[in-house]
DNA sequence: ACCTGAACACCGTTCAAGT
DNA sequence: ACCTGAACACCGTTCAAGT
C-alpha cells in the first residue's frame, strides 16, 4: 500500500518541476521558455531536466497532462448546465492555457508525441460533446458533425481575441442551430 | 515610366528570394527551414538575406503577401458562386499553404509584425464574407457574427485532417443555418 | 538513481569589412 | 548598393563522469 521512499520522491520532483514548466511556458510562451530557464529556475542544471523527460516536447506533453486532468477534475460539476454554458464552461476552463494550445497546434508538424496528444485529446473531447448532443436529441451522424463544429468555434475564439458580446452571440446561434427545436 | 535598372534588379532578386523562401517554408515548415538554409540555395552567404529583410519573421511576410496577392488574382473568378462554393474554394486555395496558417498562429505572441499582417488580413476576409451575406440578404450584425463562424471553421478545417464527406457536411450545414431561407 | 561540466551542432542576427 | 567572413549569444540535446 504505502509507497516506497524513491517513488514518492520521484511524484514529489516531477510535480515541482512540471509546475515550474507550466507557470513558464504560460507567462513567456514555449518558444520563449528555454530548458536552462526552467532548470535556472529549479536550481538545477540544464541537462538535469533531461533525466526526467526525453525532450522538451515530451516535458509539454507532461505539462498539458496535468493541467487536462485539473480541467476533467471539475467536468462533473457542470452535467446538467445546457449545451450554450457547457461551451462557455470550456472555453473559459482552456483560456488560462491559451498559450498552450497555440503552441500545440504549431508543433503537430514537428513532433510525434504532441501529435499522438493532440490527436487522442480531439478525441476525447468530441465524444464529450458527442454523447452531451445526442442526449439532447441530435442524431448521431448529425452530432459527430456538430461536434467538430463546436471544437473549431472553441478553438476559433480561444486563438482570436474577441468581445464578451462576440462571444455570447457565437455559442447563442450555434446552440440555437445544432439542436432540435 | 521605364524603371531604372537598379530598381528591376531588386524586384528580381526579391521574387527569386521570395518564391525560394515560399517553397522551403511549404516543404521543411517555417521552423524546420533556416536562414541558412535559405541562403545555401540561393547560392549567398547567410547574412547575405538581411540586406533583404530585417528579420525571418518579415521575411515570412513578405512570402504571405506574394502568396495572398495570387490567391486574390483568382478571386474575381468566384463572385457568383453560392456561399457554400465559395467558403470550398477559398478552403482548396489555403490548403495548399496551410503551412504558413498555421505558422502564423504560432508566431503570432512573438512577432508584432505577424501580429499586424494577421490582424490586416482578418479583417480583409472578414470584410469580403460579410459582403456576400449581406448580399444574400443577411442582417449587417448578423452577417458580421456569421463571418467570424465561417473563418473559424476554414481555420479548423485547414487545421486538423479531415475526409471530403465531414468537409461537405460542415459547409452544407453552416450555409443552411447561416442563409435566411 | 540522480546530477553535473563540458561539449556538439545548431539557430537568428550583427558588424566591420570588402567591392 | 550589395555581399561576405567572422563572431555573438543563444538553443535543445548528448555524453562521460561524478556521487
Amino acid at each position: 500500500m504505502a509507497k516506497n521512499k524513491r517513488e514518492i520522491d520521484l511524484k514529489v520532483k516531477q510535480e515541482e518541476l512540471e509546475s515550474t514548466a507550466a507557470r513558464l511556458f504560460l507567462t513567456l510562451g514555449y518558444d520563449g521558455t528555454s530548458m536552462s530557464r526552467i532548470a535556472r529556475e529549479l536550481g538545477v542544471a540544464p541537462n538535469t531536466l533531461y533525466w526526467y523527460y526525453p525532450s522538451k516536447d515530451e516535458l509539454l506533453v507532461a505539462v498539458l497532462n496535468r493541467q487536462m486532468s485539473a480541467t476533467l477534475a471539475r467536468l462533473p460539476g457542470i452535467a446538467g448546465l445546457p449545451l450554450k454554458d457547457k461551451m462557455a464552461w470550456a472555453l473559459q476552463a482552456f483560456e488560462q492555457s491559451r498559450e498552450l494550445v497555440t503552441t500545440v497546434h504549431a508543433r503537430l508538424e514537428q513532433s510525434a508525441v504532441i501529435r499522438e496528444w493532440h490527436e487522442q485529446f480531439h478525441h476525447f473531447v468530441e465524444a464529450a460533446v458527442i454523447h452531451t448532443l445526442e442526449a439532447e436529441g441530435v442524431a448521431p451522424a448529425r452530432a459527430a458533425m456538430l461536434a467538430t463544429v463546436g471544437t473549431f468555434l472553441v478553438e476559433g475564439l480561444l486563438a482570436h481575441p474577441h468581445s464578451e458580446a462576440q462571444r455570447e452571440a457565437i455559442l447563442q446561434w450555434f446552440a440555437v442551430s445544432a439542436l432540435p427545436d
